[in-house]
RNA sequence: GGGGCCGUAGUUAAGUUGGUUAUAACGCCGGCCUGUCACGCCGGAGGGCGUGGGUUCGAGUCCCAUCGGCCCCGCCA
């Protein structure tokens, strides 16, 4: 066996070659994606990165070489050396960008065997997850995976160059640090040199970018990972990337125009498609009226309308008592409601059922009156009106939900997703962007029986509302703004306090005390007196664009090597136990499994 | 913490009301084939049904527990 590789240089990637190379002779490396062996010409698909070119052994042409090729398995390493030939008529393959060439060796080399894969490699076949993870370097070879890591690379490096261009600074920053209370848990890294006690990984880098500021560096970014030791979902991992991004010396204008022009730049380049700014606005409370949920989907319409008023003097007593009771009743109107049989409509409250709601009640409207369960409790006037506010005509169906506010408004800004994709009012390839404005500052947590900040405690309150901060807290807005791709979030950020006074209020209004406050946040505290410049930013989920732009269904699916559902890595198998030694220089012991 | 779906050859799946040696396709192995490109044709090997209990004369099929994968609620400032 010739040392093929040290002699030999390659001189083309699988992808590249064309009718204009022919006559060439080319060097080509790669793995055996398909082999065809016809007892005398066999022919082998070689596969790169780029692509795939046919390669042909011809007994006739290099019998040594296609004597070698008779061993050749799927997933061989080959180097081979020939001549391009351009293929006869009729013998072209127009499925591959190299179908109208093909290379005929002239010599061989078998640079690694294969053991047959656990699962094929060559088609779009489902293979189970557990399996694909395992063999995560082999499921990684697949097309579909390849080009959704490769239009995550590109979209990285467009957003430096826009961000480099722009005068934003790449800096780092740090993965040991500090845990903060609020927020996701921490996870925790043990110090042996500091026994008892602990780092956390970031959440993410939110502090030291303001800190950046405060330094003097204007305009900073990072793509930065980011840990959050929460629950999984098919759009959450625990650790995740952000496009992470602060000003200095802007307003919310400033902030949104720069991400804007980002956005267009990585959709230009990672998928040649012109995005139109700049982008619609929603206030929060607009959002959460019309659409039930702070991350509309505003592809198609299904607005929800909020008939409380109506319901309140209505004979229906559920809609009285609700409204009575403080709660809301909200409807949704279907245009053409015929789509929906009467089946259909059986199963709506099983699945509003999930999100807390009692029920669905639903109603056809025709001519003059109602097909529906709750017709006959109903005064014809309040039909009528109805009918008005939600602008409803014959052959309408109508949705209902009454409950709390949240209740309802999650059941029906759930129910409307489910219903579009139901109905098919989504267009695929569309990309819809919208900014969400003007959150509340603070909510009430039922967990924690106190207020907590919805964004983060350094957001700043609408100037304002500065005022009502300890007046009435739970009118105060936020500067914050949240970027909403087809029902995403996608990104979110804020005009930051960069007053140590208004801080130490929001502190005190999200009972933080002094104490806590100084422990924990003291040196942002600290350094907001000295000087820090009017400042604020946002953070991106790159996972999540990612996926958007690949139409991904699953966030594993956009990186290389995620955790499952339970945050396990099937590949390496961690997590996994420490061995005493490790644990006795950590000074820990495991309490219980 | 809770709800749901799913674990049967290497892979993807089928397996009737529990009933003889558990099917198929792809893959794999061998043979034939000089123009295929999901090559074709012929032949072959390969699992005891995630694991552990239980019910039964008899369990892939029923029951319980457990492990694992996925989806969702809670959680995720």
């Amino acid at each position: 066996m010739t040392d093929f590789i040290t002699k030999q240089r390659r001189t083309h990637n699988c992808g590249e070659l064309r009718v204009s190379n022919v006559g060439q002779t080319v060097v080509l490396m790669g793995w055996a994606h398909r082999r065809r062996d016809h007892g005398g010409v066999i022919f082998v698909d070689l596969r790169d990165r780029e692509g795939l070119t046919q390669i042909v052994f011809n007994p006739e042409v290099a019998p040594e070489a296609h004597r070698k090729a008779h061993s050749i398995r799927s997933e061989y390493v080959l180097a081979v050396r020939g001549t391009l030939k351009r293929r006869l008529e009729g013998m072209t393959n127009p499925s591959l960008p190299t179908g109208e060439v093909e290379l005929m060796v002239e010599e061989l080399e078998i640079l690694n065997e294969s053991k047959t894969p656990p699962f094929v490699l060559d088609t779009e076949a489902d293979i189970s997850e557990s399996i694909r993870l395992k063999y995560r370097y082999l499921d990684l070879r697949r097309e579909q995976l390849q080009r959704n890591l490769v239009l995550r690379s590109k979209v990285a490096e467009a957003a430096r160059n826009y961000l480099s261009g722009a005068g934003f600074l790449e800096v780092e920053t740090p993965f040991l640090t500090k845990s903060t209370p609020e927020g996701a848990r921490d996870f925790l890294v043990p110090s042996r040199i500091n026994p008892g006690m602990f780092y956390a990984l970031p959440q993410s880098p939110q502090l030291f970018k303001q800190l950046l500021m405060i330094s003097g560096f204007d305009r900073y970014y990072q793509i930065v990972k980011c840990f959050r030791d929460e629950d999984l979902r098919a759009d959450r991992q625990p650790e995740f990337t952000q496009i992470d991004i602060e000003m200095s010396f802007v307003t919310e204008e400033d902030v949104l125009g720069v991400m804007e022009g980002l956005m267009a730049e990585i959709f230009k380049k990672g998928l040649d498609i012109d995005i139109t700014t700049p982008f619609p606005r929603l206030t929060w409370e607009d959002a959460v009226e019309r659409y039930g949920r702070d991350n509309p989907d505003i592809r198609f319409d299904l607005e929800l309308r909020d008939i409380t008023d109506i319901a309140a003097g209505c004979g229906f007593k559920v809609f009285a008592e609700t409204a009575a009771a403080g709660g809301i009743v909200k409807a949704m109107k279907v245009e053409n409601g015929k789509r929906l049989s009467r089946k259909d409509l059986d199963e709506l409250p099983g699945y509003v059922s999930e999100f807390g709601a009692k029920g669905l009640a639903w109603a056809r409207v025709n001519e003059g009156d109602w097909t529906s369960p709750i017709y006959k409790f109903l005064d014809p006037r309040d039909v009528t009106a109805i009918n008005k506010k939600l602008e409803a005509n014959p052959g309408d169906l109508i949705l209902f939900a009454a409950d709390t506010p949240s209740v309802v408004n999650e059941a029906l800004g759930n129910l409307r997703m489910r219903l579009a994709q139901r109905l098919g009012l989504i267009e695929p390839g569309n990309y819809s962007f919208v900014w969400i404005t003007d959150f509340p500052m603070f909510e009430y947590s039922e967990a924690e029986g106190r207020l907590v900040a919805l964004h983060h405690p350094f957001t700043s309150p609408l100037p304002e509302d500065i005022p009502l901060v300890d007046k009435d807290p739970a009118k105060v807005r936020a500067r914050a703004y949240d970027l909403v791709l087809n029902g995403s979030e996608i990104g979110g950020g804020s005009i930051r306090i960069h007053r140590s006074d208004v801080q130490k209020k929001v502190f005190s209004t999200l009972k933080i005390g002094d104490d806590e406050a100084r422990s924990k946040f003291g040196f942002l505290l600290d350094a907001l007196e000295y000087g820090a410049p009017p400042h604020g930013g946002i953070a991106f989920g790159l996972d999540r664009i990612i996926m958007l732009m690949a139409r991904a269904e699953s966030i594993r699916d956009v990186i290389a090597f995620p955790k499952t559902q339970k945050g396990t890595c099937l590949l390496t198998d961690a997590p996994s136990p420490a061995t005493p030694e490790q644990l006795m220089e950590l000074s820990l012991k495991v309490v219980k499994g």
